[in-house]
DNA sequence: TTATACCCGACACTTAAAGTCGTATTTATG
DNA sequence: CATAAATACGACTTTAAGTGTCGGGTATAA
């Protein structure tokens, strides 16, 4: 449990990379990839998932790039995350609400209060607590 | 990230139904496997890293078992969670200090600040907060 | 027209978790 | 003392998820 996955670190590292530049400023995939030694065709696809929705914005062609778009202290990094790496729970029954085989569990009550209490702390947290 | 590995959700459900019981019953594991349709060898070798911890106290024989030894409220739930799943943390850095390529690393700071109030959390909660 | 950048699906590789198997050890009991 | 019932444990296979690669496609400035 707990780790980010390397998608989740590369977005993190490479929005605040484009949190730091103004407005106006265009950033390659390249000049990221190449600064965090993060392998280009792995940071590509995140920035471009990062693009589908809507995080960064991006521009074609020649001198293209992406460029920061939203305000990024209105994602939670909670929402973020689940962005990233999908439906987030301590056990599938808080995701998918089928917790296979475990017909009578006697443990899911417990599980759920800690669940909620690390969801309100990244859900009170904002992606710009990270890049900012 | 995020979701608990089953050893640790089966060694959770194992050690609260240890505790359910007086001390001097004995439980075996074909019991526990049983009755939460556990697969018999995981939860066997679940059974004995928790003994070997001496969380519980296995007892051979015929007729024999495990009883539940320690007081549980004495073990945080994320040393617990470290016995369980080897040591925690957000990124490798906080884990191994080897986070690799990433020499200048831009958010190693404020992610070691989310780390922190996770295991806050977590060493705050002791064992027996599941399992009583 | 061309070069440069983003876009994207399909595939291969790697790793960790999950589960299986065979065998050894301990001990209560007849 | 033989047996059966329980834990102990290393070696192995299988599965699933994450990570990374490849080849081609689209948009656009110059
Ligand atoms: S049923 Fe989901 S944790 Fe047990
Ligand atoms: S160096 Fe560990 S998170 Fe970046």
């Amino acid at each position: 449990m707990f780790k980010f996955t390397r998608r989740t670190e590369y977005a993190l590292i490479a929005m605040r990379h484009l949190q730091s530049k103004s407005m106006s400023e265009i950033t390659t995939t390249k000049e990221i990839s190449d600064q965090y030694a993060i392998p280009f065709e792995i940071l590509s696809k995140v920035l471009q998932s990062l693009a589908k929705v809507k995080i960064i914005k991006p521009v074609y062609g020649p001198n293209g790039g992406y460029i920061i778009k939203q305000n990024l202290s209105n994602i939670s990094l909670w929402d973020f995350l689940e962005i990233m790496e999908g439906p987030l729970g301590l056990a599938d029954c808080f995701i998918d609400s089928d917790c296979t085989q475990l017909d009578n569990c006697n443990i899911r009550t417990p599980i759920q209060q800690i669940n909620n209490k690390m969801k309100t702390i990244l859900t009170k947290m904002t992606v710009s607590d990270v890049t900012l």
